[in-house]
DNA sequence: GCAAATACACGCGTTTTTGCACGAAGGTCG
DNA sequence: CGACCTTCGTGCAAAAACGCGTGTATTTGC
């Protein structure tokens, strides 16, 4: 009569995966586990969940609604993972951080080491990739991110203005200023994929040479002087081999922010990586703008 | 770093029972496996949920918010299984229905032999109580009640009109009938201590003899001769060793209706047992009025 | 058309979890 | 003040759950 609640959690993540290999694995147990424990749930339940077929499990309609309801008591377990984290006055254990990986490696890097340093006791998991990580779902407990605004319902704190401006290998610098009237090859990012807006009229010649979908080779494109890129004013700036030019002004960009949710926001660990954090910002604040 | 749902479903019991005994007994486990998941949760967590006492476990404020988390968790579990009865196509299995032990005992067994018989797939269970059990909770799939409406967000149907009027033993009676002007003692419940309203003026003498907790205490002592009670009219007939007496005329009372949560209304097996139940009301519906 | 890959089913040995019996500590009542 | 009741903690044996290896069916790719 009584049904276990980590076999709703099983049936949940084989409705999402499909296969008995890919629930085992979201759940690190033997897939021959999830096959066992569906079976016990099926019988406890008196429905047939699954259609076993060669290529996959495959739900019934029943096993929809073991899932959706499911749902529901996993987002109540990540509300309340948060809530504890938010109310957790340690000083120890793990904390996760996620920002852009151009910008760990080319500003934050000392900010790690500072924190580690002053908090020898935290744990410090970072998690560097572009990637909007969910930090509902406690992917991560601080996302440092450059936009526009915190988004969602996240609290969120503006570190830095910045701006970008376009940069190129020096010998490419050199050339431009001998003949600013000769074409000028631009690497453009292939999100937005034209000649940037707002050139200097001094440089009427511009065209895209190539569109790259991956920020790191488009500045590796840059050094080996294949074209012009325009990056955040900061990261020109600390990539060696590149140098300013002026063929587009700087310009306002997106801002960095550190957002977390409301629930984690408040935790002890969280309150002490800004403070680190804050103070490294307003000390490198002149990098980021012209 | 990932934490078992049932630990906190033991949590959550815990919370609520104060002791280790008392969850497990809640769970149908052994008290010592309620201390070592708790413990487990304890340290998966990284929070003290309980203060162990001799008197039993003490919930801190990180063990509430588990537990009103947990809660969720369990509403969304009833929920499902709700849903999930209310979409079983079997005509198998058990099916919990619940009414008023009067109710049942004088009127409705006819119909649960009815149905074992019509449907002897069906494992009927009987909760014969005048408590009103929890739908929600799944406490019983369908309750027989005595109101003047469904109430809460049930579904119901209204199966009978029903009056009350006075009754009383034989003896009794021929006494009342023979000097209409002497004093009548009523037996009266509980929860309206006073002798009713609405008695025929040719009764001028009336008093409360004794008040009663229990309308088959009641019914006894009326059988015994000790006064006039005042009961549906459905129960005074069929109770032996009673015969109604003018002294209160019939009255209007609140009728009988079956009721169910609206996920478990539309399943075969309640709309079956409705069946069965509404012919029955139907072909009897005589024995509740004037 | 055949081989490789993928996915499930089943049986066996191991690990983990659980229940039970016993003992200690604190509170209650005569 | 002492017997009794309730409650929790611990050690041990049984039971349940689990992971691994093997076998089979079906799909995929060449």
């Amino acid at each position: 009569m009584n049904i276990a609640w980590d076999d709703l959690r099983t049936v949940l993540m084989l409705v999402r995966h499909q296969t008995l290999a890919g629930a085992g694995a979201a759940l690190s147990i033997n897939y021959t586990t999830v096959a066992r424990r569906i079976r016990r749930v099926e019988t406890g339940l008196g429905h047939l969940l699954f259609e076993r077929s060669a290529d996959g499990y495959r739900p019934t309609e029943a096993a929809r609604i073991v899932a959706s309801h499911a749902e529901n008591m996993e987002t109540s377990e990540f509300d309340l993972r948060r809530k504890l984290q938010g109310i957790n006055p340690e000083l120890s254990g793990c904390l996760t951080i996620t920002a852009p990986q151009l910008l760990i490696s080319h500003f934050l890097a000392p900010v790690l080491d500072q924190f580690d340093r002053a908090f020898p006791q935290i744990e410090l998991r970072i998690l560097a990739t572009n990637d909007i990580l969910d930090l509902t779902r406690l992917e991560a407990d601080l996302a440092i991110r450059i936009s526009r605004n915190p988004g969602d319902m996240l609290k969120g704190l503006r570190l830095l203005k910045q701006e970008n401006a376009s940069f190129a290998a020096p010998g490419m610098a050199a050339q431009i200023q001998s003949d600013p009237k000769a074409m000028i090859d631009w690497i453009v990012y292939d999100a937005i994929p034209n000649v940037p807006q707002g050139i200097d009229p001094t440089y009427p010649n511009n065209r895209v040479r190539f569109r790259f979908d991956d920020m790191v080779a488009m500045l590796g494109a840059a050094q080996a002087g294949l074209g012009v890129v325009r990056v955040p004013m900061f990261l020109g700036r600390a990539v060696a081999g590149l140098v300013e030019v002026p063929v587009l002004p700087p310009q306002p960009y997106s801002d960095v922010w550190v957002v977390g949710h409301p629930d984690v926001w408040p935790s002890e660990k969280a309150r002490a990586f800004r403070e680190v954090l804050i103070a490294y910002c307003k000390q490198h604040r002149a990098n980021f703008t012209s």
